[in-house]
This record gives structure tokens, sequence and C-alpha cells, in this order.
DNA sequence: GCAACACTTACCCCTTGCGGTAAGTAACGA
DNA sequence: TCGTTACTTACCGCAAGGGGTAAGTGTTGC
């Protein structure tokens, strides 16, 4: 059984790399609404279209996102299961020191759970 | 009430950048541990001292350690409560398509706990 | 005192990332 | 069919990131 995710691996390079962009993350969050063409994700950004379809492709790259080309419309969703992998990275990170910093493992969750 | 976090926050920014480096993620386990000092932390790694230092500032940079120097000697610790940033941001965006993927929630849910 | 130690500063190199423009291609839509 | 749409490809420029070396500074230990 493996029982931690090697540092090593470049999923995580590539997928903290993804999140660490103001933009991506923007895009992400439009995604979580839902599916939208590349022309609708790039219209709130003041961008020319091939820097944005860099990010997009970014993205793609991460696993963060799928994307298919129906005609001439490429559409973009939301990859969960990809998140996984990084919540699993932040919770051993958390499991290592959370037995030194006990009482702080407990603020993590209740601010975890803050915006409910 | 802020109900959700800045998506053009330069903190994200800089600490998945932090994130997206193996040797920094190496660092931050071994830092789980407990408290270090740079030679100790730079032991394992094929790297001169200098650029290995710089990893630190980003770490320190990013909020995700804090340092203090006793004589000539740099220590460094982690710090917990900026990872609450992080997972505050990555559960808000899986809020965001929870509904969307009912199903995957669960499966996010079972995967973080799996290495319990 | 003086050498060894633990950084620290100052530079250099190369690659990658993030933005831009110009021009091309494939699919609609009238 | 022919213009418009929605990317796509090819290229450029600048800044930042990740690595290196050489030399400097302040402690510590003998």
């Amino acid at each position: 059984m493996v029982t931690h995710m090697d540092n090593n691996s470049p999923d995580l390079d590539t997928v903290f790399l993804a999140f660490a962009d103001p933009t991506r993350r923007a895009v992400l969050r439009r995604l979580g609404q839902g599916p939208a063409s590349v022309s609708e994700l790039s219209a709130p950004f003041d961008m020319a279209l091939p820097p944005f379809m860099k990010h997009i492709r970014t993205l793609e790259n991460a696993g963060l996102i799928v994307t298919r080309k129906n005609g001439r419309v490429r559409t973009c969703e939301i990859n969960p299961a990809r998140y996984a992998e990084v919540e699993r990275w932040l919770t051993e990170q958390r499991r290592n020191w959370a037995s030194r910093y006990g009482k702080l493992d407990a603020l993590l969750d209740s601010l975890k759970g803050q915006t409910e």
C-alpha cells in the first residue's frame, strides 16, 4: 500500500503550478458553475486569445480540466478527480505535523468549515 | 461577510508556487517532523547552499515556514496556519462543483480519509 | 587569536512562464 | 459560396525561476 504521495511527483509540480496563477484560478472557479467554451471563459479577461489558450492547456495538462472539440467550439469542463490528489497531499502534510500542533489542527478544521 | 477567497490573491500565487517544487515539498515534509537548521535541511540534497537557501526564502516568503537565527544557525519551523488558507481555497472550489458532482464529492472525502 | 563553520551576498547561466502579434485553418450561417 | 466565427499555429520579448560559483560576514570552538 502506498502510504504517502511522492514529493517528486511531476504531477504535483504541474498541478500546483497551474494553481499559482490568478487567471487560471478564476477559470477553475468559473468552470465550477458548469462547462463553458474557450471564448466564454476568455470573455472576462483583458487578454488575447492565444495566451489565454495557453492557460487552458496548462490546466488540461495538469489534469484539472478536460476539453473536447465539437465543430469549431472547444468546451471545457472541470475534472474533480484531480483535486483529490492535491487534497490528499495537503491532508498528509497536515497529519505530519498535526500531532505536534494538536490545537492548530482543530483550528484548520474550523477554518475549513467557516464557509458553510 | 467574505464568502469567497479572492482569486487574485498574491498570497495564493506565492503559496502554490512554493508547493510547485519537489525540493520545497520535501523540505516541508521534513519540517513536519520538527524544526531543523538550514544545513540539516540541505544535507539530503545534491545542491549548493545558496540555491538551497533560495528555496528556504521562497517558503518563508510564502508564509509556509518561519525562521529565526541564533548565532550562526538559522532554524526553520513549519507554519501550520498558512495551510489553512490553501485548504480553504480548495474546499471552496470543491463546494463550487460539489452540487454538480455529488457522487465525486463523496469520493474525495473517502480519498482524503484513506491515509487515516 | 585563529581556523572552521554556517550561512550570506553578489554575481552568472539557462530555461520556463506569461504576455503580445500576425497569419492560418476549419466550421458555421446566411 | 463567402464572410464570420472560433480557435490554432508560429513567432517574439521580457521577467522570473532554478541551478551554479566565488567571495564575504559573523560565530563558535580550540
